[in-house]
DNA sequence: TCGGGTAACATTTTT
DNA sequence: TGTTACCCGA
């Protein structure tokens, strides 16, 4: 085993070392905080404490995935794997599979992910029938969410006046109603949401007090990653899973804690001396990631906030570059600055594009990115937006298979009881759900009851029903004879989905072909995998794996010499280089939506403290004055987080603009042009300011050419571009020769062949690109 | 039952 | 502006 304890510094020794007893580690940003974890892991490892009796929750399965990985290489790969390391939900899941008789699920109960609830929550709306459009299925989750996160059970939320007020204030008395259907309709359907994982492991240890001894014997040490991110209902968790041994050992950082909105409570990490007196308190304050500047202007940013825990981070790197700021006429424009700017640098600086981020504190800003990136020829990955997962195709494929391991499964049913169309329409289905309402059961079993046919269906229907019925019920039967890849097969060639999408022979229809053939790709991936290591493979595992999976947790071979894009707080734990935080306007960030509060305002600090401790060599922000917002040009104003900055850590160039914010009230909106102007600028590596200007406001005469077909909602997988060769259905082989119309209507114009070189408008959908 | 047109809408999102 | 949800006509 190597000495890992050489590779330490004095204080992250003392916090790998002394296991025994509540610990709290606070490890400011960059300070190694996964490295101690890691370690102090395996030098439990070491000092003879068995994989299993040390549990180890964090928040993505990636971070879990890597300390596991790194783990491994000390201590051994068969020895790591016999950790209970996770995320919370990953974790629990399991626990709640082996124990779900105490709380009435079937052990292969499915896990609703938030689409599947927030349409759970619609079909309710409409069982309630309720129209009001104050009503809105994504309001109403988070309402539950936080209940359920704060433990609050429907009986209790409707007695809880706190939150009714809070519900008729916004309008939607009626939460606590949808709250306790929604949940009687989880129940019925054997369905957990994400939080139910949580709130059920809750009552699971507190209704069985044998169990949890169980859990409390085994966990001899206990260690939670993010704990400033954690929610009530975590908190909980770890509290009475650590009440017997009390090694309970918490890694945070409340200057980083930016979930607050999906319940994290910072309070936890505060208040952690009061839950555990005699905690022993380690604080990792040497920052080795980021330039002595970064770090000291990051402090200078953090300090405004109240009720912190003290600590001094440093850096003993070098003093490294002030932080530039670049002002832009307009969004486009500062597009077109960054990445002239990335270019530039890239060049001086000889690295690759990898080592740049550009972050962003809303998914909506990506686009100029994208678009300048595109001109450029630069590679780039965006973070976020539409998963691989939450694609059309992938869902109903997953649906199937989730009725095959499940089919009381409400939502999964929906989604494919007519897909690909059987003639099980809107009335059929809505038919049967109300029967299924009116007698208190699900849609399957109003199916697979035996007096389906007096219903109220005609006998062509019933057969159309009786043979879907049929279908799953074929699934069903072979779910533990199959291994998951094998059952996913039958069930592609059997639903009748392999041959919907192969008749499609339009792009997006082969986009969705490859997407599904991807998908299949990872069950086959799986289940052998699982064979090799002599653990289960049947559906119902794949689908415990993937249902707890983003898509960031599948970073493919090709991104690695890529520009990154992505909002800061999926940028959270990790480091460039070279990092662009850009829109740092009023009311963008902060969001305008958090500017009245002053703990929200915190929190937006919070992030923006986040965002500049992500880089290791050079910060640089950006703001523009007119942005695009909602289909309209909309002033901006440099963020306040601007002027809170410290001069002395702002490159000079740059301070020439923030002074005169700074001085001046009318900085509003009718400041000459120049004065943003970046031409003369040296330091910053701008030479030619003015064709930035020129760039940002001429109207880019083939800016509608750039529209391809994905933006149409399928990745930016296919291209319809001019020069591309298509075929059409009916007109046969034809040529692009110009793109027209607005994104969701954008149409090629198409001159075809063999039709008198006819030129037409089409759409993308009805175009095959050939080649 | 479908697809086209349009009205309504719009943070952040580890699970 | 970009996306989605829903209504209506074929």
């Amino acid at each position: 085993m190597e000495n890992y304890l050489e590779q330490l510094n004095d204080s992250q020794r003392e916090a790998v070392v002394n296991t025994e007893g509540p610990s709290l580690i606070v490890a400011g940003a960059g300070s190694g905080k996964t490295r101690v974890l890691t370690y102090r892991i395996a030098h439990l490892l070491a000092n003879g404490v068995a994989p299993w009796n040390i549990m180890a929750l964090t928040f993505t399965n990636k971070a879990a995935r890597e300390m596991k990985e790194r783990i491994g290489t000390i201590v051994g790969a068969n020895v790591s794997q016999r950790l209970w390391m996770g995320t919370f939900h990953s974790i629990f899941a399991r626990i709640l599979r082996m124990e779900a008789e105490h709380i009435k699920f079937p052990s292969s109960f499915t896990i609703y992910d938030s689409a599947d609830s927030k349409s759970l929550i619609k079909s309710i709306l409409k069982e309630m029938q309720i129209k009001n459009k104050e009503y809105k299925p994504g309001l109403i989750l988070s309402r539950i969410s936080s209940a359920k996160n704060d433990l609050v059970l429907p009986g209790a939320y409707s007695r809880d006046q706190q939150r009714l007020m809070a519900d008729r204030a916004s309008k939607v008395p009626l939460v606590y109603d949808i709250y306790q259907r929604y949940m009687k309709a989880c129940y019925k359907a054997g369905a957990m949401d994400f939080d139910d994982l949580l709130l059920n492991t809750n009552l699971l240890f507190r209704d069985n007090p044998a169990v949890v001894a169980r859990y409390q014997d085994q966990f001899k040490y206990i260690l939670v990653d993010e704990y400033q991110d954690t929610n009530r209902s975590q908190y909980l968790i770890v509290k009475k899973l650590a009440e017997l041994h009390k090694n309970v050992c918490v890694v945070g950082d409340d200057a980083q804690s930016i979930y607050s909105f999906r319940g994290a409570k910072i309070e936890n990490i505060l208040n952690f001396r009061n839950d555990y007196p005699g905690y022993q308190l380690f604080k990792l304050e040497q920052n080795y990631r980021s330039t002595q500047l970064i770090v000291n202007a990051a402090n200078s940013i953090i300090s405004r906030n109240k009720g912190q825990i003290k600590k001094v981070v440093f850096s003993e790197n070098e003093p490294g570059e002030k932080i530039r700021i670049f002002s832009a006429v307009s969004d486009m424009e500062e597009g077109f600055i960054v990445v002239n700017d990335l270019i530039l640098r890239r060049h001086a600086a000889r690295c690759a594009f990898s080592d740049f981020a550009i972050l962003y504190r809303t998914n909506a800003q990506s686009r100029i990115f994208e678009e300048a990136l595109r001109k450029n020829n630069i590679p780039y990955k965006i973070y976020g937006g539409l998963s691989f997962y939450q694609r059309k195709e992938i869902k109903d494929l997953l649906a199937y298979m989730r009725m095959a391991v499940n089919p009381r499964d409400g939502e999964a049913l929906k989604r494919v009881i007519n897909f690909p169309a059987r003639g099980i329409g809107k009335t059929t289905l809505d038919k049967l759900e109300a029967a299924a309402a009116s007698n208190d059961l699900t849609v399957w079993d109003i199916l697979t009851h035996p007096n389906l046919p007096k219903a109220g269906f005609n006998a062509g229907t019933v057969k159309k029903l009786n043979s879907f019925v049929a279908l799953v019920n074929g699934f069903f039967r072979q779910r533990e004879s199959m291994d998951a890849y094998e059952l996913t097969t039958e069930i592609v060639a059997q639903s009748g989905l392999l041959k919907e999408f192969h008749q499609d022979q339009t792009i997006e229809g082969q986009t969705r072909l490859e997407n599904l053939d991807e998908l299949l790709n990872g069950v086959k991936e799986f289940a052998d995998n699982r064979r090799e290591a002599g653990e289960p493979n049947s559906l119902e595992f794949f689908l415990e794996e993937v249902s707890l999976l983003t898509d960031q947790d599948n970073e493919s071979e090709e991104d690695v010499a890529k520009v990154t894009l992505m909002t800061i707080h999926s940028a959270k734990g990790l480091e460039f280089p070279y990092v662009y935080i850009v829109g740092v306007e009023e009311g963008l960030f902060p969001s305008q939506m958090s500017a009245m509060a002053e703990t929200e305002l915190e929190e937006e600090r919070r992030l923006f403290y986040v965002a500049v401790t992500r880089a290791e060599k050079l910060v640089t922000l950006s703001y523009a004055r007119n942005r695009f917002k909602y289909g309209e040009s909309t002033f901006a104003s440099p963020s306040r987080f601007l002027r809170e900055m410290d001069t002395e850590f702002i490159s000079e160039d740059s301070q020439q603009i923030t002074g005169s914010f700074k001085s001046s009230t009318s900085f509003e909106r009718h400041e000459p042009r120049k004065k943003y102007d970046f031409s003369g600028s040296s330091a910053s590596g701008f030479n030619s300011g003015k064709r930035f200007s020129k760039i940002g406001s001429e109207k880019s005469p083939e800016s509608g050419m750039e529209n391809n077909a994905g933006t149409s909602g399928l990745g930016s997988v296919t291209r319809v571009q001019v020069g591309v060769v298509v075929e059409h259905e009916r007109f046969g082989t034809g040529k692009v020769i110009g793109l027209e119309g607005v994104a969701p209507n954008v149409k090629a114009i198409v001159e075809f062949q063999n039709a008198g070189k006819k030129q037409l408008l089409l759409k993308f959908a009805k175009l095959k690109i050939l080649n």
